[in-house]
DNA sequence: CGGAATCCGGATTCCACATTCCGTATTATG
DNA sequence: CATAATACGGAATGTGGAATCCGGATTCCG
């Protein structure tokens, strides 16, 4: 009913225009992290803000899409590692790639920070994520590089904070994460 | 010449109306955080608009001086740890306490990470704060605690993240602080 | 080509807040 | 008390920024 047949193909400069401000906004959100102006995103995009609005109907709409993305880029790497049964990456690789993508992204650090906190309406992406996550910490409970007791929560946590601390520039994530892992060996 | 001898007592109303404004201001802050309004504070004080605005002449001013106090109290209560010798406190016992006030006050948890993070132009209060803290690190090393590297500014990104964990309810940040503890224990 | 169907741009509307202004009310002095 | 000095309240103003609207430009299709 929503479809009637008589459809044309999407336009092609839609298409092209979706890209470019999906790509504008990825930079900007990046640099300047949540409070980039939409003005700015159309702008930057080459776009006019009215484009920007057909495409993206909110601005947490656009952030949110851009989120997912990034999101999704995490998880996949995730799964590599934890799929490499490679000693000197699991848990500890899978923290300084996120420590790495929150570093060039200020914008993901802020929504990370949320996300990884209240079990929020962010489905599959999230579910993947926990899933990967509880995965590496068996591994490395096998391999006795955590305690029994470590939850997939506890590592939420500890990427809430990791995320904090570089949103913030509070110091060395490194060291952080090198704290952190220290903290979650067995006994 | 700021001070005419023509100066009279300043007016009781008004200094009574300054203490109903902090202590509203205090309570809305801890329960909302950093997004209540001037006028929401102003009518929970009971008070005018404008008479807030001779009190505080920003927004900004009026956070300052409730952080500000709060910092105060923490730095005593670490001050205090500091002093009492007692093995079961020290920085376990200060990190209990930084988490207990960030449990209750919203406002502040937002306020510490960025005031752990960057060196901004925060004061006495927070060079009092370091200090206190570089001690509770000293007198933990002494006994055995915590290792021989460990800096106040580990100490600085610890806190920091325990903000963020709080801020999101991120899990339960007694177990964040265990497994910092843990992590900051000499190998 | 011709003319729908779609999409564009960006001025404009709306809204949520901080901050200012000023006439009125209250208080301190003599 | 009288009166100057202060303080008060809260309507009015200013501002920043998201979201809407619509005449004009483009693109698709026969």
């Amino acid at each position: 009913m929503s479809t009637p047949q008589t459809r044309r193909k999407t336009r092609t400069d839609a298409e092209r225009n979706r890209d470019r401000v999906l790509e504008a906004a990825r930079a900007l959100f990046a640099e300047f992290g949540h409070d980039v102006q939409m003005s700015e995103v159309a702008r930057a995009a080459d776009v006019g803000i009215g484009t920007l609005y057909r495409k993206f109907p909110t601005r947490e709409a656009l952030i949110e899409a851009i989120a997912e993305h990034r999101a999704a880029e995490i998880v996949a790497t995730a799964r590599r590692l934890a799929d490499t049964d490679d000693p000197a990456q699991g848990l500890a690789g899978f923290l300084h790639h996120v420590g790495e993508v929150l570093t060039g992204d200020r914008g993901m650090s802020e929504v990370i920070e949320k996300v990884m906190g209240s079990a929020e309406p962010r489905g599959e992406t999230r579910e993947a994520l926990l899933a990967v996550v509880a995965e590496l910490i068996d591994r490395a409970r096998v391999r006795g590089t955590v305690g029994q007791d470590v939850t997939a929560g506890d590592v939420n946590m500890v990427i809430c904070g990791l995320a904090a601390v570089i949103r913030n520039a509070a110091g060395d994530w490194r060291r952080y994460i090198e704290v952190a892992l220290d903290g979650l060996r067995p006994r």
